[in-house]
DNA sequence: TATAATAAATGTATTTTCTACTTTTATTTT
DNA sequence: AAAATAAAAGTAGAAAATACATTTATTATA
């Protein structure tokens, strides 16, 4: 059980902390995507407090590290992943926030590809992918910074390819297509979708199909980032 | 009337600084909208360090403080103002962004109406409202926020009904047409703006003219907070 | 080896929204 | 009474969003 008074270094968070001194630190909302639905990387606590409680991961930013590289390296230790999607959610800076300390957060957003990441490190961290519509209770105010993120989410995926992010390196137009309405939470139409995607001209089509998921199998594309880029450069109004 | 605490060290930074010190600040984006443009509140520093610089208007977030409620104690401090609407903007949190110590600063945007602020008090605090299109440098990375709180309002100014806190409770829609063009930088057609303003039913008409700008008058309006509301709530897609 | 089954892929017609443009109206000034 | 001026409103054509039905490629199976 958690109680004020035994402060003691923990795991990530491995400084010592004072009443009377304004701590900094990240938490990071970590996303994924399989199987039609978004998954959330989250972590149980293995020591006090709020041991055995779930919670997002996060670390103290150090005095020399940029609150987006403390991100990065918490990143990167639980996942082995570099050069990830990442973007600043809000700051969760309410002063009570945090019953032991005075500590204000930023949290962070990452998405990752399922695919990629080291499976054997995220074990040792004790981190577990949930799914997003079926999360356990978390610590703290990080239930919020979940809603917050799918939320921006939800705003950003519509005017940028960060879904791409999420998705493996090849992918096909239905699997695209399952990872809207799972971000949008809701059905869409696919020949309207299809339409729309490949309006933007920025997926390249490949030579080979996945056949995962139907005889017939469905081809898969890549995301043509230069284009999109150049398009972009060039004002273009890029919405799915 | 106002005297800045001359045995101080800085200002509005009044604490003692040291490099061992993770400080955390907030600065505001503070803007207005008058005569076809937008203007932002800054401040002509009195004291060392940067004395003589503009800069914008901050403060650190005290222990006990929430971090939205610092920005809010400095807004009030400096324009009389409270319930001004203000919301976050983004966490400068690069380890060197301020050469005296470590900082971060998380910037908030506000709008206010410049028909109600306390025009002594802002003038007592040496500040001073300049053109957006015409600013003067300003220290550190101030310069950043601004042009980042710009293009986030240009962003969400599309989606939610934040202009009209920019202008008086009364207002003519050529007003808010010429509000619209300078957020979005470019100009608008009139016949159109207006059919789509009306059409989301939450302007009230009144029985009065404003003539300043013309013979015929222009009638005022007054945004309906309570309708937009009903309309958000039940999932209306509000959108300028 | 023909056919049943299945998801992928495509086409089209209708509705809605966006855009561009022109005219009328209310009022004041001369 | 006429000129001037910004406010206000209507309409037609283009583009985008939406809703809906059929064909296609492939594998499994009868």
């Amino acid at each position: 059980m958690y109680k004020e008074k035994e402060q003691e270094p923990v795991a990530l968070y491995d400084f010592y902390q004072q009443k009377d001194k304004m701590y900094v630190a990240t938490d990071c909302i970590i996303f994924g995507f399989d199987s039609g639905s978004l998954k959330l990387l989250t972590f149980k606590r293995r020591v006090e407090p709020l041991k055995g409680e779930w919670s997002l991961i996060g670390s103290f930013v150090k005095l020399e590290e940029d609150v987006s590289s403390a991100a990065k390296r918490v990143l990167e230790e639980i996942t082995g992943l570099t050069n990830v999607f990442m973007e600043e959610l809000k700051t969760y800076g309410v002063a009570d926030r945090d019953p032991g300390y005075r500590c204000i957060s930023i949290g962070q957003y990452a998405l990752i590809r399922l695919n990629e990441y080291d499976k054997e490190l995220v074990e040792q961290h004790g981190a577990v992918w949930h799914d997003v519509n079926d999360l356990p209770e978390l610590v703290l105010d990080h239930r919020q910074m979940v809603d917050d993120a799918l939320e921006e989410l939800k705003r950003k995926a519509r005017y940028r390819p960060i879904g791409f992010e999420l998705l493996p390196e090849k992918f096909t137009i239905p699997q695209l297509q399952s990872l809207y309405e799972a971000i949008y939470q809701k059905e869409l139409d696919s020949r309207n979708f299809r339409k729309k995607v490949m309006s933007h001209n920025v997926l390249i089509k490949l030579d080979e199909k996945d056949k995962s998921s139907s005889k017939r199998g469905a081809y898969l594309y890549k995301f043509d980032h230069d284009t999109y880029e150049k398009l972009i450069r060039s004002g273009y109004n890029f919405e799915i």
